[in-house]
DNA sequence: AACTGTGAAGTTTTTCACAGCC
DNA sequence: GGCTGTGAAAAACTTCACAGTT
């Protein structure tokens, strides 16, 4: 969980506050210029209150009578998300899912570039997936210490997870998104967020007949 | 949302179950035999508390002064979320994010197997990725029908998602993991659950300082 | 002694509903 | 007329705390 302690918005509205972000770079995409909670809700299959009240903790963003104008909310967002600027990105572990993720370009115009690819496995190491060479993953915290990287994607086998994302919070990662099937432990102030298809399956099929 | 017209279980429950289920086979795989809801939720880090009263919407599971038997649970859990048989699954889109998933080995000891992989360029299909060769997205609802296959993992881009999970839905399928970073819009009945690394770290850099 | 299962209490989150503005 | 922003109400969710069991 994250540390609140400072601010009163719930982590549940941060939670959907990229999600709002997502479907206004849609919206504007498709070339409208306002748009309006109860639009935006219907897309999301949020209701337009709750939306409203999500957007009200951090002002007024919003018009009576009119909505709200999208270029303008969007900015909006990414400043409270931080992302009106670019953050650095480590991925460790050049496996397949590894290398899905540094072929990726999606991150790039959402806030984030991959700077590193790290893996331990010599017969990769020194390969070129996508843009990056591969680099050994002994040189990992000093690039990650001497570039003040703060995010890392752990993409790499479970037993290993744990003791590579005690390497990277000793680097001082301070955000790691972990792909690997498993909990892991770090320190309350280090944000960690899981991807992990199956659980999604999982929790998809009790729904299911049969 | 899913629909929980019939069963009075939140769907919050339903989703902290395939956690539940993770650490209980890691716990299996450390030789474990028995554990406590305290210990469970220290490695997910949740209540006690509320890994009792999650577990007790489907019966008593544990045992007073002892615990729970792992292997019980494990087997209780695998039935609640009806993943006590394998289901089958197709991925649409052969590209980077549809090769990765395709190699990943981790689906079946889980619940699911890929039955086959879809796409629609003419360069992919018929060629081998992995263990799967290629099929036309043409041949895909007929596919889907042919086989009564209920679960899809759309990674497809997001411009083309919206029009291939309405093509799923119309051959019968009724859970799908949207890769794409984009929302879609399904019957109430098709349960759907989205997979998009870039919301989760901008969820993350709201509480980094920068 | 250790731990579950659970009503009751407490907290958080969502929805309602409407005043106020365009 | 249409829409936001927001207190108040309602609903959902989590934690407490303890009786009961092994």
């Amino acid at each position: 969980m994250p540390d609140n302690a400072g601010t009163s918005i719930p982590d549940i509205v941060i939670g959907r506050l990229p999600l709002y972000l997502r479907a206004l770079r849609r919206l504007r995409q498709e070339d409208k210029q306002v748009t309006s909670s109860h639009e935006l809700g219907q897309r999301l299959d949020i209701s337009s209150a709750q939306i409203r009240k999500d957007l009200s903790h951090f002002g007024g963003f919003g018009k009576q009578g009119t909505g709200y104008q999208i270029d303008f909310l969007i900015e909006k967002l990414q400043v409270v998300l931080k992302i009106n600027q670019e953050w650095m990105v480590v991925v460790i572990g050049a496996g397949n899912l590894g290398s899905a993720i540094s072929h990726y370009r999606g991150f790039q115009d959402r806030g984030f570039r991959i700077a590193h690819l790290f893996d331990v496995n010599p017969a990769v190491i020194g390969q070129r997936i996508g843009d990056f060479v591969v680099r050994p993953i002994s040189a990992m915290s000093e690039t990650i210490r001497a570039e003040n990287i703060k995010i890392a994607m752990l993409a790499v086998p479970a037993e290993h997870a744990q003791s590579v994302a005690d390497q990277l919070v000793e680097a001082g990662v301070e955000a790691i998104l972990n792909y690997a099937p498993i909990n892991i432990n770090v320190p309350a102030k280090v944000q960690i967020q899981y991807i992990d298809p199956v659980t999604h399956l999982q929790r998809m099929t009790y729904y299911l007949d049969g």
